[in-house]
RNA sequence: GGCGCUAUCGUCUAGCGGCUAGGACGGAGCCCUCUCAAGGCUUAAACACGGGUUCGAUUCCCGUUAGCGCUACCA
């Protein structure tokens, strides 16, 4: 099979995770048909320009993978990828089907369409339809401001399939006389998208459900143009905890928000790409490679999916499991400087990360929820306190401390052996040193095992920080 | 309002005529344990409603209801 697939998204300033999702499903058909995926960008509307927007775009899909193989910047021989840049290609083509009859002039005014619809008036009434070419050419000539519509059949219903909600089929009657071309000269998404998917070659246009109702339209464009319509996909929407449409108000929607969040993006794709699909067995965690492996419009789902954070969290989590030490180093040490922590060394930070691993959600709590590997702490838990720092506790302490010093190796088993020789001395249970010693070590009340800690730490810091906390504690 | 799409635990979902309706997140409990996690085990929790079709419907058909989408010279 050809295949072609594109991501067309408008240049809005960002990257909203329900269009990850849409890039990324194109995305995993047209890799894994060995097929080529394609950006283009959408931005006919002149007065919606965003500064900056394309390059943001290209910037979050970079991040998470989703590479395209022609689009700006990756000029291919159906350039360009910019529809602003694409103008004579759609005059050209809207030229054509006013000479046959296919579309019109209309001369309507904003005032007319207006009233037209204070009056009731649901669509467009064809006003402008019954003007000849002549008058028309002449009108069009003379300067007069005019918008191109395509001419709807009267009656009669248009039917298709749909790859994912099977055979769909509208009323011509409900659909209105489209505009194609705006009077400033611009095409509107329905030609343009139509004149591009063609001239560019696409195979399967994979869209938001949004798109369903114009979607006669755009294949009455490829029959009035005598083109083969490609295969169509519609995807069920991205919705917020209330069901309604993923919006902005509700919580994060741009995948740089994710991003920033200490997302991992394995783990932000692994779970859009499971709002709607899935594999049909019992396996979740995906890589990238394995979702172009497995992906299927076929097991695509019909209904909205609520974008849960909480299954999120724990996908990242299961991504961050998995990742090395060495791989997640670069992603945590910009987080570190930002903190003024930055001068410790890779061997060092890697071992932070073996101990944090499996007790972190998001990358930024490899720092923030254990800032005692960083620095020595600045208090103490008070509720451990209370409840592990007894007035006899002192001494058992300031007996641990001697022998840590003296210790020949400073490694979890040894410092593990100290610490449970103390406490026999004692008569009393580990766990009476073990929670002094953690409060006194890094002012917390849980974090990873004490004694690797300590190893990781080293003797002089242990030491020094057990030291303080004597003083500070008794 | 019109048109369209959709409908299984709170959420993501499996199911494609016969199942004790399965899994995951989250919740509850237990185990492990130096704490927190992780992990293991257990548990509560769903077929929107009403008609058909059928020996038999979560599954097929038709309504109803609900949700969402579209209804721009926005995409």
């Amino acid at each position: 099979m050809f295949v072609r697939t594109r991501f067309a998204p408008s240049p809005t300033g960002y990257l909203h995770v329900g269009g990850l999702r849409t890039a990324l499903y194109a995305y995993l058909f047209a890799k894994q048909h060995q097929g080529t995926f394609i950006l283009r960008i959408e931005d006919t509307d002149q007065s919606r320009k965003v500064e900056g927007a394309t390059e943001k775009l290209i910037d979050a899909l970079e991040w998470a993978g989703v590479e395209f193989d022609e689009g700006p910047g990756k000029e291919g021989v159906y350039g360009p990828y910019i529809q602003s840049q694409r103008l004579p290609i759609y005059h050209e083509h809207v030229k054509q089907l006013v000479d046959q009859g296919k579309a019109y002039h209309c001369f309507c005014t904003p005032e007319r369409l207006e009233r037209l619809k204070a009056e009731g008036g649901t669509m467009y009434d064809r006003h402008c339809r019954n003007i000849s070419m002549d008058e028309a050419r002449r009108r069009v000539s003379a300067g007069e401001p005019n918008v191109i519509r395509m001419k709807i059949p009267d009656d009669g219903e248009l039917q298709f399939h749909d790859e994912v909600r099977g055979d769909v089929s509208i009323a011509f009657s409900t659909i209105d006389d489209q505009v194609l071309l705006k009077s400033d000269g611009f095409p509107t998404y329905h030609l343009a998208v139509v004149v591009d998917d063609h001239t560019m070659a696409v195979s399967h246009v994979i869209r938001g459900e949004e798109w369903l109702p114009s979607t006669p339209k755009h294949i009455l464009l490829y029959q009035y143009f005598g083109w083969e319509k490609p295969k169509f996909a519609h995807l069920p929407l991205l919705l917020n905890p209330d069901k309604s449409k993923l919006s902005k108000r509700q919580g994060d929607v741009a995948v740089e928000d994710y991003r920033a969040k200490g997302y991992l993006k394995d783990a932000l794709v692994n779970f859009v790409a499971f709002l709607g699909w899935n594999p049909g067995d019992e396996r979740e965690i995906f890589s990238m490679e394995e979702l172009v492996k497995e992906f299927s419009i076929e097991r695509v789902g019909k209904a909205g999916a609520v974008f849960n954070i909480e299954k999120l969290n724990w996908m990242n989590q299961q991504h961050i499991k998995l990742q090395s030490e060495s791989k997640l180093l670069p992603l945590i040490k910009p987080l570190l400087k930002l903190k003024g922590w930055d001068s410790f060394s890779d061997e060092y930070l890697q071992q932070v990360i073996g101990l944090m691993k499996e007790r972190v959600v998001v990358t930024d709590d490899f720092v923030t929820s254990c800032p005692y590997f960083y620095e020595d702490p600045l208090s103490y838990d008070e509720t451990s306190r209370a409840k592990n720092w007894k007035p006899e506790t002192t001494g058992y302490i300031a007996k641990l401390i001697e022998r840590l010093q003296t210790l020949v190796l400073f490694d979890a088993a040894s410092v593990e052996t100290a610490l449970r020789t103390t406490a026999d001395e004692f008569q009393v249970g580990a766990g009476k040193l073990i929670h002094p010693m953690r409060l006194a070590v890094s002012g917390a009340a849980n974090g990873p095992s004490l004694f690797h800690m300590a190893e990781v730490l080293g003797r002089e810091r242990v030491v020094r920080r057990i030291q303080k906390a004597l003083e500070m504690l008794r």
